[in-house]
RNA sequence: CGGGGCGUAGCGCAGCUUGGUAGCGCGCUUGCUUCGGGAGCAAGAGGUCAGGGGUUCAAAUCCCCUCGCCCCGACCA
């Protein structure tokens, strides 16, 4: 019987100037978990029994989904991912390091390369195949800027699965069953989740959804249609092009005006210039000259809007698009920085679709202290292509149904990608299938944040007093607050319940510290324990005892013989109906 | 890496402007009282004031350097 005061539970009174956001601050306040630096956590032993119950939803879905429990080295050699070429591409997050014959090592921030290098080995025939893997394991990753406690650190619980299919087909089907997986990880979690379309980033591949916690403090920016599903990251957000570019400005005198070369001094920004012009932002023909490839490229824009890099990297499927330094935008402008233009540029030009058929705008001349106006874009300037590069925002119309799309936040608690063959085929997982033709298995890869998606569940449940843990992760489902403990009566009361509860399975903390009553119902409400069972003096003389669900104002007496049962049917109400 | 802020007892903070015995609240230890929503009284313990260097008769306080942490940005399977 697990004892309050055999514990480490060191709750704190005053926030930690530590922790900025509700769930880092009642991670630590409960005593879940302390910092030993940055991004850096020790999980104390309540903080590890809920990040066990979250594991074990975990593992109990992926086994239920077929596959199959492996344990992959933490520690993995470079030559590995240069195989790859995810050395180079995964830059500065990989942790490295050498071991005493100076070889290379890297520690894992994933482990495709790994589980892909098993594949190569152990599987050769179509027989073998389809396979899902899956651990759960520490990962490392050299975080730019660790942050929010367990949300963003350096080291964190992940699970990874793996998926190796015979063609792409059957890889639909390992990635729906996956998907399927999370639907319900999450759901018995307690999580209210938004599944929405993900960009893919360094890690390759076709396809991909994430899955987000609504959050306030959620590090990624999301949209919602209001009319339809469409749901996707900032990141990847498209948008329906308006129907029409805005009208000319000097639309009154019928036929399009032609270009003309104005001065502005020192009208460097789309703020400054507008002002300048007299003229709307979205009239501004916003021109970024940019290195794609190394080659450098002319990205234009309506001047209300913002370009999305990764947008744009897709459209020109290629990761390697950058800014341009300073010099290279002289060089190809001809001017200084601030007063590019389309017009006249001889290198690529990629416009968003939104500028097509732009005419009466206004742009850089491609000269110090000059603009141009009365530009027609299709006329004017020689654009390479039209692609969707703007970055979405609220308002802007869904790609699917045009409907109004929503702005949100979310933390992100799981991935799923559609890999296809990129590191089969260059690791050399292949098969022989039934004709004896030697194919690449295609791929796909699967990825939970479980230390995060611990915090993730505090985040969307805590109230004013403390974190409101759904039963299923909660560190223990039960408290009981023992508030006489050195009256045997009380203590033994205390010791039978808890004994009758642990026969029935139910794990119980008794609260037994030499405290006053009101230190311990203020830590059990910060804590969060679903159930709190609270046996004291008033109670005992009628033979009752109180029990309170966490969610609620009010307690009931029970009586003490059938507290137990009164209970272990509250924690039925919560298991039953999700878990089957 | 750029910008901003902070490092003083276990936790939260004051003191620094204007240099002169290191403080407050909570927590901790002991005793007495108290005991159903963070008790009262009394007595205690606990600090190289992040570290290093400099200025000065004298530095938590002024100057320089380094380190750590937090926030914003860039970045992010």
């Amino acid at each position: 019987m697990p004892l309050w005061s055999q514990s480490l539970i060191p709750t704190l009174r005053e926030n930690p100037q530590e922790a900025e956001i509700p769930s880092h601050t009642l991670m630590l306040r409960a005593g879940l978990i302390r910092r030993l630096s940055g991004g850096l956590y020790t999980f104390l032993p309540l903080g590890l029994r809920a990040l066990r119950r979250v594991e074990r939803i975990v593992r109990e879905e992926m086994d239920a989904a077929g596959a199959l429990e492996v344990l992959m080295p933490a520690l993995q050699p470079r030559e590995l991912w240069d195989r790859t070429g995810r050395y180079e591409a995964m830059g500065d997050v990989m942790f490295k390091v050498r071991d005493r014959q100076q070889r290379e090592l890297v520690l894992g921030p994933t482990h495709e390369e790994v589980i892909t290098e098993l594949a190569a080995r152990e599987i050769n025939s179509y027989r073998g195949l389809p396979r899902t893997f899956y651990q759960i394991q520490n990962k490392f990753r050299d975080e730019i800027r660790p942050r929010f406690g367990l949300m963003r650190a350096k080291e964190f619980s992940m699970k990874d699965a793996y998926s190796f299919d015979l063609g792409w087909d059957e890889a639909d089907a390992s990635y729906q069953a996956m998907y399927n997986a999370y639907t319900r990880i999450f759901t018995r979690c307690g999580l209210r989740t938004r599944v929405v379309e993900a960009d893919t980033g360094a890690m390759g591949g076709k396809w991909s959804h994430e899955f987000m916690v609504l959050a306030e403090a959620g590090e990624d920016g999301l949209v919602e249609c209001e009319g339809c599903p469409y749901a996707a990251n900032l990141e990847r957000a498209e948008r329906r092009a308006p129907d029409a570019p805005p009208p000319p400005q000097a639309a009154a005198d019928g036929a399009a005006e032609s270009p003309r070369d104005v001065e502005t001094p020192g009208c460097k920004t789309i703020e400054q210039v507008s002002a300048f012009l007299r003229c709307e932002p979205a009239r501004l023909i916003k021109t970024l000259i940019y290195t794609v490839n190394g080659r450098p490229a002319a990205v234009l824009v309506a001047g209300d809007r913002d370009l999305n890099e990764h947008k744009l990297a897709r459209a020109l499927e290629t990761g390697d698009v950058a800014l341009a330094d300073d010099a290279t935008i002289e060089r190809v402008t001809g001017a200084p920085v601030g007063f590019a233009g389309p017009v006249g540029l001889d290198i690529p030009v990629y416009a968003d679709q939104g500028l097509r058929g732009i005419s009466g705008a206004a742009a850089g001349a491609n000269r110090a202290d000059t603009h141009v106006t009365g530009v027609s874009l299709d006329r004017d300037a020689a654009v390479t292509a039209y692609y969707d590069l703007a970055a979405v925002r609220e308002g802007d119309r869904c790609p699917r149904c045009g409907g109004r799309l929503r702005e949100k936040r979310g933390i992100e608690v799981g991935h799923v990608f559609k890999l296809g063959t990129r590191y089969s085929e260059r690791l050399g997982a292949l098969y022989l299938d039934e004709h004896g033709e030697r194919k690449p298995m295609v791929m796909g890869c699967y990825g939970i944040g479980v230390t995060r998606t611990l915090q993730a569940v505090i985040e969307q449940s805590h109230d004013d007093k403390g974190i409101v843990w759904p039963a299923a992760v909660a560190p223990y489902p039960v408290v009981i607050l023992d508030l006489d403990p050195s009256v045997p009566a009380s203590a033994g009361a205390a010791a039978r319940l808890a004994e009758t509860l642990e026969a029935r399975g139910i794990d119980v903390l008794v609260d037994d510290r030499d405290e006053r009553p009101g230190i311990k119902f203020h830590d059990a409400d910060l804590i969060g324990f679903p159930l709190r069972v609270v046996i004291g003096r008033r109670g005992l003389e009628q033979g009752k005892l109180e029990v309170k669900r966490r969610t609620e104002e009010k307690a009931e007496m029970v009586a003490i013989e059938a507290a137990a049962e009164a209970v272990a049917a509250r924690i039925r109400e919560w298991s039953g109906g999700v878990k089957e």
